[in-house]
DNA sequence: CATGAATGAGCATTCATTCAT
DNA sequence: CATGAATGAATGCTCATTCAT
């Protein structure tokens, strides 16, 4: 990971986060020690070790450690689930940018899976830690209520109205739409690292289709 | 969780798990508190005013912390994967036990359901643990290919031979079948906690069949 | 060390000291321990365990672990000093029973060389311990006055009454005696195992004779 | 013992040390704790307490207790042995600077003598240590042989071929020799600390020399 | 801004000792 | 007498955080 995509990463609503050599160095060591023992069993000397820097120094940047660690999730958070949402979202579905539901999934799956590949340790760290720090969790609810789930709702409800999905409530299409790209993305991240992509990803894009396309 | 679920849920091989008063309530609070706070952030200290016990006692019944938390997670794998497959699965398909894939699909996803239901903390710890400690990779990977993707594939080529499912490789048929099974208890259980069971099981199911059914 | 031998070493004024099975087993371990890797640094769990017995077997016995030791060591300081002193010495002296210094020194020498042979472990455990407790020094320094400096003088008062010593102070020859013949022992037992004992025994004589007789 | 005093025992090989205030006392307080108690029975929160620190602050210099005992006592061992015999000593024999082994007997006598009477607690602590850590045992071996033992030699048979003295093995001069100078020693710091300190050397002198000399 | 020595609370673990069985 | 589970104080060590330089 290079200095611009961390600080394309972090950035939110087009702040542009500055950061100088050292504190690139502290937030891309604290990434891969984070994602490879834990939060909670890393320690900040072994961090300060890692970036070549005093360990002082993070203390200056960071009021406390999970300052640290809030400072790398909660930006991905929004980062994770926003962009492609809050940003162009409705006005690309109403404008018809998606012919089909099949399309919307392409793009999502397409989407979050060159993520994840593009920012693995980040995204596990979040995985981990979410479900131990309230702010997370609220700030992951918050976003994914206000930014994710209406608007897929409304994507869904057209294509419902437009015939091309089975008339099953739209909760139930979010939840085995994401939880079957999801699954691939995990499958293919963190269990079997050798398979076949392009064809893996195909199949899922079927199976879904195939699970919630009117009959 | 009683006294008897939770030796139950300890017993690996019929091996009898006998525990004191005391061993029993160190390993309640343990779960309770590694599935709160998670294993490194939990003090051996807290464990033990939680158990009413005095710290040493732990010491006494488990080597070390993490010996503690092996002795949880470990039985746990064992009993998530194998049970059911690992004893009377081949038997059971191959004495047609299961007239479609769409009964075994039924059948795991509400005996799984039904596990988790029952024993949420301590499939939690082990859902979070499990990234940071090699043992446990290793004997889930173990478990899950003796016992658990050998049988799989075994069904689902009976039935493809059959004609019920679809032409795609056994792999990806088993991956989509368990991301859409653990899809929906992770959603019931860490998300949204009021959804009506029985329907989005049902729903699941359909969504699944629909999704690798020959056509 | 057999039962016998132990029993005759912890054996004070005659009083016999009768050890039970397990008692036995216990001091044995404990002076294995003890010797091998000192008193503080040795736990009662690792002697209860090296002794085959409960741990609290060992506080049956003795009511605290120094006790233990202090059991062990206070019989063997008197025993290293005492008993060719304290009972027929003085007697045998004046019985004329050593005609001369030299025979004397044979004596001492080859007597508490075979001592030590004996019972290295105990010895060497004494010590090393001998610095931290009072109670031992103490004892050591009675014992050493009022049994083996006293009678020590008088011999040596009269081989140079009878012309055989030199006219130095008793204190002097005491200590020149003494230190000759232990530091042979320590390195025999300590330093240079494979040393040809009777002959350094014979020479270690000679250079104390030459460096106290008269000329 | 001063700070000079302290930096000059704990040097080897004319590397300087350099510690700083907190460093120091805590050296000096564990050298007291260590020497008055033993290694095993001084707790690190002892030594910080007495030297006027946090216990952090030892683990920051010495990573752990057994790192601390070692950095006290090694350099001593090589300081205790090496200096006067592994830099200036063959010279000084064969340049003839000891016109008799009588000489060179008092010499040593004095020398380590006055060793030990400056650093009487460091020395302490090493010889009861001496016998539990191999690491020590090792350096003591490796520096005995290497610097005292050979050169002891050659100024022996130097001596004993000018006819000083007696026809005797080296090593048995040698443990004779080191035998009374160590016993007077431990004789008048750990004995009798009121002795007539010069008139015993020259007894001990005279007394090794009758030992040994040619007759 | 950066450093790194210093801190002291907290941690996992050990230990001598007790006591109900 | 013997056991061994239980204790809780103590131990060696780690860690996030502070602060003088």
């Amino acid at each position: 990971m290079d200095r611009e995509a961390l600080e394309q990463l972090l950035q939110v609503n087009d702040q542009e986060v500055k950061m100088s050599e050292k504190q690139q160095k502290i937030v891309m060591a604290a990434i891969e020690m984070f994602s490879e023992k834990g939060f909670a069993s890393t320690s900040t000397s072994e961090i300060a070790k890692k970036a070549g820097v005093a360990e002082g120094t993070i203390f200056r940047h960071y009021k406390t450690k999970k300052d640290l660690l809030l400072s790398i999730v909660m930006p991905t958070i929004i980062n994770t689930a926003a962009p492609k949402f809050a940003k162009s979202f409705a006005k690309e579905v109403f404008d018809h940018q998606y012919e089909s539901y099949e399309d919307f999934v392409r793009e999502i799956l397409s989407n979050r899976f060159a993520f994840v590949k593009k920012y693995f340790p980040v995204v596990k760290i979040y995985f981990q830690e979410v479900f131990y720090h309230e702010e997370m969790r609220n700030l992951f609810k918050t976003i994914f209520n206000d930014h994710v789930y209406e608007k897929f709702k409304q994507i869904i409800e057209y294509f419902k109205e437009k015939g091309e999905l089975a008339d099953l409530p739209a909760e139930s299409i979010i939840r085995m739409t994401i939880t079957s790209i999801v699954g691939l993305i995990i499958t293919r991240f963190l269990i079997s690292e050798d398979m076949d992509e392009e064809q893996e990803k195909e199949r899922t894009i079927q199976f879904i289709m195939n699970g919630v396309r009117k009959r």
